[in-house]
DNA sequence: TTGTAAGCGTTATCAA
DNA sequence: TTGATAACGCTTACAA
């Protein structure tokens, strides 16, 4: 490995001069500097990072914290989070988080990160302590299901999220609008299904908590739960039903399908997210849009704000615009 | 922050006995170590890897190319990487390949990465040995349109998928195919491309140039490029197409919705990789399983073994099993 | 404008 | 079985 002290060797000036050179210090006299840039190149000399950071403090990377990479939600979020990081030469170390390894994220990212970007998790009290107390900032994108004073949040407006789309099905004519969300109390579905739950009184409809199906946030057990709903000799407790996700509104539709219930016309289905796919099902699928890439570009801006210690206290909680998408899959009943 | 030296003070050791309890050297005294182990607990210290890979030049994470996260395909893979990586406690950091940025692969990984893993990405010769001196092994999920004796490939066998496929469109009656690939020359899917017209030849069945459409790779861009063929006054050249991977094929299959086109009645339409949504469109997808997951823990499982001086000689390349999923988007035409 | 040297938090060698 | 101490490659006072 090339290190800096063969880059001043070759150049014949000293480390530190090597250093003030790539750190762009102007006092370096110009003839200096470009002897050595050119031993540099010739050399092909790269700074060791870790060494870096562990003087410096700063890893230039964060962490990033998934549910569930196989959700195109999380990878358009990442996208966007991705190609800003890009812009501020950060790089993103990407993990799935699993509840019963939370402590682990401390070993993970001990000298690793200098923020960690959370995808709706809610961490336990003592992790966030842990590392407010090392000064790494947590930030999630999408507000996890239990808030915490101290993790800053960007999200969409759920309840008026849920209100538009609520007024969209009341104005078809539908009452009785049911709901799939998630099972887990922590997870950041929580917020969607309590915000409908508002958007539902206050909209005069109805919501029978029997009509409340649960799956776990993919496309297959959402399916597989709407199946056997649509197979129990119950009716429906609803005409309409709205999901957390579009992963699931998908399911639901394929359920549907697998069932011989035809959507619009039996059933109204509506999803969250507005995902890539959402568009080209048939038919294609009502959502509510979340404009992921820019919620990721928002993310790292914030980041880095915070770094440069612009720490604003009124930016605790960013809300981003939403838009109701209305494609096939919502209408009016039609009785056969 | 804690450091291993507030540890020593606190259990009244020196520096070095601590080390010995992490790094489980059998050296210590049980007694001491539990002191240790009480102080570390006590503190809440972790050691810092910044420091960690200085010294030890390992850095326990593993980079990560993409060409688009946005493709089921590559999160698939993903999935599996990750959770490989974890059992071994490795970190992933996950980026975006961009042809035109690739010289800065070399700093931002410097003194951070143990190895490379590309998701079929053709780099530089310069790039390649250049990581190659560093004892950083590069290691190819999908092959790259240019294989490199020192990037070693795990993938499925093309040849054998593409005849597997087009053998059951002939089957079906079908005597015309075209091909719907990527632009880029340096794409892999030029071997999805270059198999199936080795299958297509061996089959004695036909290939007409003309039927190659070129998108890059995303939904959208299929879906423009079909529509914009479907327009055009001359008939087409094939009864059936093979898509080099099924995001592109769900756009063509959209194309023949939004133009009136029966699939598989007027045109059968194939994937490869087997996303997800693949079963999920209208008609749902033929298509060619990729076995993700599996793919991810091989990758991981190679770069542990070639750690360990494991370095097979005849490990260069790996082929996985492949399956053709026969779904509803292929058939026999019908003439009306 | 440049050089010397201390120190970042580790691991590992060598003595004790 | 433990303790000093020298690296690892870098940044940054401070001195020259």
């Amino acid at each position: 490995m090339v290190t800096r002290d063969d880059v001043a060797k070759h150049a014949g000036v000293s480390v530190a001069v090597v250093s003030y050179v790539i750190n762009n210090k102007s006092v370096v006299k110009e003839e200096t500097r470009q002897k050595v840039l050119r031993s540099i190149e010739e050399l092909g000399y790269n700074p060791n990072l870790a060494a870096r950071s562990l003087k410096t403090k700063e890893t230039h990377q964060y962490g990033v914290l998934f549910n569930n990479l196989g959700n195109p939600f999380e990878t358009g979020i990442s996208l966007g989070l991705e190609a800003k990081a890009r812009e501020y030469g950060r790089s993103l170390i990407f993990q799935t988080y699993l509840g019963e390894e939370e402590e682990q994220l401390k070993t993970i990212y001990m000298g690793r990160t200098d923020g960690l970007i959370l995808l709706g998790q809610s961490l336990q009290e003592s992790t966030i302590r842990h590392f407010e107390k090392l000064g790494v900032p947590l930030l999630s994108i999408t507000a996890p299901a239990a808030a915490h004073p101290s993790v800053r949040c960007i999200d969409i407006d759920w309840y008026g999220a849920m209100h538009d789309l609520l007024k969209h099905l009341k104005e078809n004519g539908h009452t009785r609008i049911g709901f799939m969300g998630t099972e887990s109390k922590e997870h950041h579905h929580q917020v969607r299904h309590s915000e409908f739950c508002k958007a539902i009184s206050a909209l005069g409809l109805q919501y029978d908590p029997d009509g409340l199906l649960q799956a776990d946030g993919r496309l297959e057990s959402a399916q597989a739960r709407m199946l056997e709903r649509l197979k129990s000799p119950e009716p429906l407790e609803f005409s309409a039903i709205v999901c957390a996700n579009d992963l699931m509104a998908i399911g639901v539709l394929s359920a549907c399908k697998d069932a011989g219930i035809r959507v619009p016309e039996d059933l109204s289905v509506a999803g969250c997210e507005n995902i890539l796919m959402s568009s080209h099902t048939s038919p294609a699928l009502t959502t509510v849009h979340y404009p992921r890439r820019l919620s990721g570009f928002m993310a790292i801006d914030q980041m880095m704000k915070l770094k440069e210690g612009q720490d604003q206290p009124g930016t605790s909680s960013t809300i981003l615009e939403h838009n109701l998408i209305i494609r096939e899959s919502t209408g009016a009943r039609s009785p056969e």
